[in-house]
Order: C-alpha cells, then structure tokens, then sequence
DNA sequence: TTGAAAGCGCTAACAT
DNA sequence: ATGTTAGCGCTTTCAA
C-alpha cells in the first residue's frame, strides 16, 4: 500500500537522534492559512514588498509577530543564494591544545561580534587545528559563510596563501608579511616594539631583554622593532637577551629563572604580550627583584586589566575596537567583490609604573 | 520572448548588492557530472552509504576533495530538518552599552566553544539588548540554531521563563532563582559568598565590606553567603558596609572613595569579581592603604590573571571548562528531548595572598 | 493586488 | 548498485 503523496521520507522512528528538530516550527505556509492568503502575500508582505496592501501586511505582520513566527533564513538563503554570517575562527596549536583564553584576542572576538552585530551580520565562532587551516574554508565552501576571518596567523602563511587565491574572502588578524596574498590587520608591530624599547631607554634602562616567541610573524616584528630602537640608540644586540618563549605561564617563569640564574645582567624587559609581561613581573617579584625599581618592564596589547596591574602596566596599546571594525569592514568589501588591501593599525604607547614612568 | 526555463528568476543585475555570493560554488551535481554518476550517488558516496560500491565512494571522494567541494550544510539542514548550531547569546546592557569585555564571560565563551566543538556543532555568537531577550529566541524559531544558550541572567527572569515555556531549549548562565521554568548553570554563589567571607574572617578580619550590585541575581547570592557568614560568626551586619556598585571600573574607583572618606572603618573587601578586586585593590593603594596589611582583599571567579596580580589575588574559583561542558551538555539533552534539571557547581576558595594567606 | 508554480542544493523513498 | 523524483521552506516570475 502507497504511502501517502505528502511524506515521501519514511516517517522518522529515530526519535532520539542528536540535534533533530522537536516540535514542527511555524512556517510561512501557517500564517498564509491563518491570514487567509497565499504564501506568496506571506512572503512579500514580510518583506515589506509595495506589491501587497498596506491593510494585508499590517496583518499578516501582527499575525506572525503575535506568534513568534520567524522566517527561516536557512531556506531564504538557500533561495536567495546569500547569506549575511561570517564564520569567525581560532586556529589552535593542536601541540598544546589551548583552550581559547588569552584576553587580548577574545577581547578582539568580542570587539567583531560588535562590528558585525551592527552591520546585522552574524558571526559563526570555530576553533581549528592550526595544521589544517584549510578546514576553516568549509564554512565558505559550504555556503554557511560568506566570508572568514582568521584570528591569529601562526606559522601558516602558505595555507592562508592558498585560500586567498581560492578565492576565498578572507581577512586575517596579524603580520604583513611579504609574498601575501591574502588581507591582514593588525597593529604595526615593528613601530610598536620601537616604541616599547625606545620608551625603556628614556626611562634608563640599558640591558633590555625581549621575551617571545619570534618565530611568529607579529612578535618577530616587535623584536625587529627592538633591535632597530637599540641600535638607533648606538647599543649593541645581546643574543643572551633574546628570550624566545611560548605564551604559557610556566614557560615564561622558567624563562625568568632562567635569566636571573644566567647571571647575564638586565635592566628592562620588553614582552610581547600583556599577559606575558604580567607574568614576567610576578616572576621577578617573587626572585626578589623589584618593578619597576631593579627591571623596568613593557608589555604589548594594553588589555583591560594592564591599568589595574601593580605596578600599573606600561604598554603598547593595539586599538581593539578599531581592529574589529576594521577587520569586517574588509572583509565585508571583499565580500563585496571589492579588491582591497591590508591594513596596518597604529600603536601607541602607554606609558605607566612599570617602566618607571608617571605615577 | 519567453525567459529559459532554468531561470525563473531574473539573473541578478544589481551585482554589488552587500553578501550576495559571488562566483558560484561547486554542488553536488557539479561533482556527479565530473565523476559521471548521478547526485544521489555522490550524495550517497559522501555520506559513506552502503549502497554505493566501494570504488565509487572512494572516486567521489577524493574528487569532492581535490575541488575543495563541501557540502551545502544550508540545504542539507532544510532537507534534513536538522541543525548542529547552536546560538550564543550575550545580552547587553543598553544603558551602559558595554562592550564585550568582562574577562570571565569572555572565557566562558571560548569553553562554551570548545565544548561545543568537541560534540562537532558549531557556534552562532551574539549580542542582544537585554531588553529585547525574546530576540534571542528568533534564532531558534528561525531554523537557524537548535538551542540556545544565554550568557547573563541580568534582570530578565520573566523573559526568560516566558522563553522556557514557549518550548525552546535554553540553558542561562546565572544564577537558580525560585520560580523558575528556565535552566541554569551556575556556580554556588552563596556558598562561594560565604567561603570567601569566611576566609577573610579566618585571616582576622573583622569589618568586611562587600562590593557588587546584589540587585543581580548571581551577586545577590553572593551577598547573602556573605551576611550567613558574617552571622555564623557571631557578627552583626552593618548596612555602611554593603556597597552597590556596578561593573564599571570608574564607578568601583568611586565608591572605594567614597568607602574611605566617610570614615567607616573597614579592613577588608569581598568584591563581587575579580575584575572588581582588582579595581578595589588598585584604587586603595593610590589611596594608601596597603593590601593585605590595612585591608584584605577577596573577589570571585579566580580568572586567569588573579593569580598573577599583585598582591595574587584571593578569590573563589567557578569552573569555566566544566560550566561550558555542562552547559552545553544540558542544552543538548533538551534539544533531544529530554527533560534536565539546573545544575549548581561547586565553588572553591583560593586562597592567595591578597587577603593575608599563604605566600 | 494576489496566487500558482518553479526551483535554490540537498536526501531518501521508490523503482530498477 | 544506481537513477528518478519529490520536497525541505522560502522567493519571485508569470499569469490573472
């Protein structure tokens, strides 16, 4: 015996299977019976179509407002061919497996669901394996995204490269490198390191160490910009102060130890991140040196909590809520069809206790 | 002049219109002429049906990769009536329009997300006028996401009851209130009030202030672990010491000011947050008062940074990965049907030096 | 001003 | 083992 015409699909007996719809949502074709017209009237008097009467999409409107029926953008993109989420994704060291936590790029996450909520986009949050940064183009490739944007660079300037020729729009957050063909933003790192170190040499200090990990294209930059604002300033490169350090806590204490035991003498220390130049200080504090006293010391991002610190924190501040503007407006131009290029923010220095500046 | 039949539709002229695909994506029937099968084969092939052959499956397959094809998770979504997203919500305060900062929620956001990730769903991230919740809910009666989750209980209990019974799966960081159909993730703020208190009495202090907006839920929790803890230990409470005050550092500077100057004597402070604490703490060291010494100093969630502060910061410690776990986990097993209770997860004391422990 | 009908990219019954 | 076909919920042409 047939089955009905209606139901084609087996009626599913699966009743616990993961994630399937419960309850059937309203749709269009409801509130078309209950207003007594076509779907088609739904439709355009939703969207505020001139073709239907103001009396018809006066109630039709009140109808589905009264209850809760809203559109299915899965099925009018599907129609449309369009799509207004950008898939947002955090590329994970899947060697230390991280948890998402550093301040300053969640606070950047934060900064691009505010640029993207005004705009009325919204925005799909992924983490990824950073070994397989071509997975984040799913959500493009799927046509579950119009676009991406990648938080953090890493070491994966080729994968980037190849999805920007792919086609694929694309804003990056980190370093301008050469030979790039995808978009970045982000803060001009170089003249930031300068800054940093240019300010630990007006304070006085003279042995300034660099905490980092300078395989990365963003802290290779501020340690560029470290050691153009020493020799500027007629001192010598000290290999023995480079420390190339991941941003994990007891790294960074075992590379203070580290340093202090060395018996290589220091004044200073730029630090490529806030976090990080936190840590440094609890670190020092605790080899009973004092800060901003025996080392002054800078950081780089100028997160919220740097102006709370003790001693407050001197930093170079990246404009976080510029970034995210900047980063969707981008994004949302090359979505566009636009061809557009990066950018470079300006960074500024935030001069407070910890390098022994103002009070 | 009839139109071709395979173009109902007028081809777009107005091209740049904002997120409207560019050039057309591969689909499945891209992949089936290439492979020279017919759609449901490839359909069949990529979903690793058994119906297919295996040599089939396997030249599908590594086609549909080597034209980097993904599947339209849009369409299969409506065919299917399924949906692995789920939506984030944070509501805002519009008077205060705060931006997405608070170093807490933001972390609960990336364990959300890798909770989330782990069970293969994605994640729609957003911010809504706290007044306007039952926008939060257009997400779910959309299509768009099969549950949500609610970071921020604020005020609106009776909107989020309304969404509870209206069917939709939701899961509310905050706080278990009576009355309430909703279900909630939270920690054991009055128990977590009054460890903290408790610890500060422990370490001789005898006149404790509390900080914090006890017209919120959560931290009106906090406040009456505060006032059991002071009553179990025999003390009376003194309403000059209870000191409303709202996230915002600047009003936190204030009222620490204001605590001061009117000359009631107090030696230590239960902040409602870390982020508060630290606040706390800097502003009464510029006012010079030391911390532990004159005031000891406690806050609640044991953020990333608090034990870096200086002094490490005392505080009660919420479980951010196992709140996104349960959290997320709740969410699913009402999306599947079933029905959940709220969960209260235990809060520990971390005792640190900023109130007179350990070193 | 409205409705009927086709089709967006996919899946699955049904027919081979 | 594979193809044909209907239809998920929506928009828009075309016809009235």
């Amino acid at each position: 015996m047939p089955r009905s015409k209606k139901s084609p699909d087996a009626a599913p007996a699966d009743a616990g299977a993961a994630a399937r719809t419960k309850a059937a949502r309203l749709q269009m074709a409801d509130i078309a019976r209950l207003a007594g017209v076509s779907v088609s009237t739904v439709s355009r008097a939703l969207a505020g179509s001139a073709l239907v009467s103001e009396a018809t999409r006066q109630r039709v409107g009140e109808l589905a407002r009264s209850v809760n029926y809203t559109i299915n953008v899965g099925a009018q993109n599907l129609r449309l061919k369009q799509n207004r989420t950008i898939s947002v994704v955090v590329p994970y060291d899947p060697a230390s497996h991280q948890h998402l936590s550093d301040a300053f790029f969640l606070s950047l996450i934060g900064s691009l669901a505010d640029a993207l909520t005004e705009r009325g986009f919204e925005m799909l949050l992924s983490r990824v394996d950073a070994e397989r940064l071509d997975l984040a183009a799913q959500s493009y490739e799927g046509g579950r995204a119009a676009g991406l944007v990648l938080v953090g660079q890493w070491h994966h300037h080729d994968q980037l490269n190849e999805l920007a020729v792919r086609g694929v729009p694309l804003v990056v957050w980190g370093a301008r490198l050469p030979g790039q063909a995808y978009v970045t933003v982000g803060s001009d790192n170089e003249h930031g390191g300068a800054l940093a170190t240019r300010h630990l040499l007006d304070q006085g200090a003279r042995r300034i160490a660099f905490f980092g990990d300078h395989a990365l294209p963003e802290i290779h930059q501020r340690w560029l910009g470290w050691q153009r604002a020493l020799r500027a300033a007629g001192q010598a490169i000290d290999p023995a102060l480079v420390r190339p350090v991941p941003f994990v806590a007891e790294a960074i204490e075992r590379e203070v130890e580290a340093l202090c035991a060395s018996g290589t003498p220091f004044d200073a220390v730029f630090a490529a991140s806030d976090l990080m130049a936190m840590t440094v200080v609890s670190t020092l504090r605790r080899l009973g040196r004092q800060v901003p006293a025996d080392v002054r010391v800078c950081g780089y991002d100028d997160i919220e909590l740097a102006r709370h610190f003790h001693p407050p924190l001197s930093t170079v501040r990246q404009p976080i809520v510029e970034a995210g503007q900047a980063i969707i407006e981008l994004l949302l131009r090359q979505v566009d069809g636009e061809r557009v290029e990066s950018r470079l923010l300006s960074t500024t220095l935030v001069p407070r206790e910890s390098s022994g500046a103002g009070g």
